[in-house]
RNA sequence: CGGGGUGUAGCUCAGGUGGCAGAGCGCUGGCUUUGGGAGCCAGAAGUCGCAGGUUCAAGUCCUGCCACCCCGACCA
């Protein structure tokens, strides 16, 4: 490709509006156009980049025996409605009408599709195992769309889908994606991390994520460094708290105005945090729960949604926390508590001597409350957030957090769209039985961003070679020089015959202008054709090394052939 | 959906207390340049997010709306 003719535009400004770096470097080193909030284009060389993505996941995919269909975009509602999740999406779901009235969403995911597909062709035990997958846009209209391609509200996703006759079949097909997940991330050269996560309202049977540890990423894993234990914060479990060992002192009384939080407190009283017993109170479903715990600690609303068992809950206002206690948030404490109030002891909170906590007296808090003596728990429960430091659920070692960004979710379904959507096969008894699923989706527009997430610094991208919109950038430094612009056309000439991915920086501009946008474009070998080509002499550049080397011109591209098979494999 | 912020040339931004619409980059033409985003000269380029209001006068003040970004709760 000649970049004179390509349409390619760098900008040398940051784009205002760009925070993470992945975001960023896309959209200053022209790779995609936004169009709306969570909407992006790509131009030439953000699509070569999709498309070898696209194409690593193919191959893989392929290897284990899945195969390729292309659904619709454009789902008829009555496929949801078969489910029951035309209602149960929400507004994340995209719809609209056609001429007649008639109901479609834009597709979010495709589990209806393509059990729709399957009922409609599979009858018998005979047809099963198998997998299917697509390549595909998708859409959902995300509450808070982010950090450019990281979570947009359109965008390219690799589902599969596969279908067996029971459980332990399934399991295989599962363990089949799980060990095709494992390679196309690392031929992705993506350091990704492999999770345990929540099963969910699905009601699902196993799931993992691929996440890659990154502060531009919502999920917060959890993971242990001498046992290799790693799941999604949500769902590691936390023991009871220790047994505290100290002298029990005498309950007293204390004077605490507008000590609300748990901060003011502290400081108040100089007291520890984690002496401090918290009351927070939710209202789930119009009823009060009050959740005990400790005041270094934050709960989890995805294990509170686990123990109340509904998602539908929130925090109490003031008001309600007035009505039901006749004083303000951080003087509620479980004593005298309204019978309509439910009590949960977050496991955290056992085994604490002499803590401070209040027991639904404004302006006044307790020290040296004790358990059993001044107080009494009620039921345990975990409802804590991990923390760093938190004890690992496999070997009790300190467990590592961090922020991280999910690119693959693995998942066996069971039964949930075959049961509603009677997707039967007959098995070898004649008799009819729900097809068993399971779901595999990549993110792949997410990897593009969580490539240059990892492969980055401050002059721009740094591309790995099997990803690289171009394995090699030629530069002629100065195209008026009638040698240095045979050598270089010489060179291009040869690279396109060994079949390398080279675009050849013919443009009328300065050296720098060229280098600097060789350095954000990211391509990981260039060759600059300058003054030594009256030696003879190209210089060749490796992006991440940052290694120069002057070769001769006749073995150049010879020379960075072989660096870029050796990166290929 | 709650909280915060931004919206002026293609891009990045400046425009106290209301008084002629600005700069740098980019773009067009010309000359000179070519190893780290070149120099000089000459130009083109705007519904100041939208609507309403106050005022002799609004980019600037007021009201409403919209869009986008960031922080929190959900997803690949």
């Amino acid at each position: 490709m000649r970049w004179s003719f390509y349409f390619w535009y760098t900008s040398k400004d940051d784009p205002a509006d760009a925070e993470a770096p992945s975001h960023k470097y896309l959209l200053k080193g022209g790779f995609i156009k936004q169009v709306a909030s969570g909407i992006y284009a790509f131009t030439p060389p953000g699509y070569r980049v999709i498309r070898k993505i696209e194409n690593i996941i193919r191959k893989e995919m392929e290897r284990s025996g899945a195969q390729e269909v292309l659904l619709t975009v454009l789902n008829p509602a009555e496929l949801w409605k078969e489910t029951g999740r035309w209602e149960l999406y929400g507004r994340e779901l995209f719809t609209l009408k056609d001429r007649h009235g008639r109901e479609y969403c834009l597709g979010p995911t495709h589990e209806e599709e393509i059990t729709d597909l399957v009922r409609s062709f599979v009858n018998s035990y005979r047809q099963l195992p198998f997998i299917l997958y697509q390549i595909q846009v998708k859409f959902r209209d995300e509450k808070r769309p982010r950090f450019g391609l990281i979570r947009g509200r359109e965008f390219i996703m690799k589902d599969a889908y596969s279908f067996d006759t029971d459980e332990f079949s399934a399991m295989m097909s599962y363990e089949t994606m799980r060990f095709a997940y494992e390679r196309i991330f690392k031929k992705l050269r993506l350091n990704t991390l492999m999770v345990e996560a929540s099963v969910g309202a699905i009601g699902g049977i196993s799931s993992h994520e691929f996440v890659i540890l990154t502060d531009y990423g919502e999920a917060k894993v959890a993971y242990c460094l001498s046992c290799g234990y790693s799941a999604n914060a949500e769902i590691v479990k936390l023991p009871l708290g220790k047994q505290q060992e100290e002298e029990e002192k005498s309950l007293q009384k204390v004077y605490t105005p507008n000590a609300e939080t748990i901060e003011e407190l502290s400081q108040f009283l100089k007291v520890p945090k984690s002496k401090i017993l918290k009351a927070v109170l939710y209202i789930a479903q119009g009823e009060p729960v009050m959740v005990m715990i400790k005041g270094d600690r934050e709960v989890d609303e995805n294990k509170l949604a686990q123990v109340i068992g509904t998602e539908n809950f929130r925090l109490a206002t003031d008001e309600e926390v007035y009505r039901l206690f006749g004083t303000q948030k951080g003087f509620i404490g479980p004593f005298n508590v309204p019978p309509s109030v439910k009590v949960l002891w977050d496991n955290s909170t056992f085994g604490i001597k002499n803590a401070v906590i209040a027991f639904n007296e404004p302006d006044y808090h307790y020290i040296n409350a004790n358990p059993e003596r001044d107080f009494s728990y009620g039921d345990f429960f975990d409802l804590a957030q991990v923390t760093e430091g938190d004890p690992c659920p496999k070997c009790a070692s300190p467990l590592k957090v961090s922020k991280g960004l999910e690119l693959g979710h693995i998942f066996l379904l069971g039964t949930r769209y075959s049961v509603p959507m009677k997707a039967y096969y007959k098995d070898q008894q004649g008799e009819d039985k729900p097809l068993f699923m399971g779901c595999y989706g990549i993110g792949i527009s997410r990897c593009m961003s969580a490539i240059v997430e990892q492969y980055h610094d401050e002059f721009g991208i740094k591309w790995p070679t099997v990803v690289a919109p171009f394995e090699l950038d030629i530069i002629c430094l100065n195209p008026s020089d009638q040698e240095q612009k045979s050598t270089a056309e010489k060179l291009y000439m040869m690279a396109q015959e060994l079949g390398l991915d080279v675009i050849y920086d013919d443009r009328e501009a300065s050296a720098g202008f060229k280098f600097a946008d060789a350095d954000l474009c990211g391509f990981p070998y260039r060759i600059i054709v300058g003054k030594k080509v009256k030696e003879g002499k190209v210089e060749l550049h490796n992006r991440h090394t940052g290694e120069k080397t002057d070769v001769p011109v006749e073995s150049a591209i010879q020379v960075v052939k072989e660096l870029i098979d050796k990166d290929k494999v």
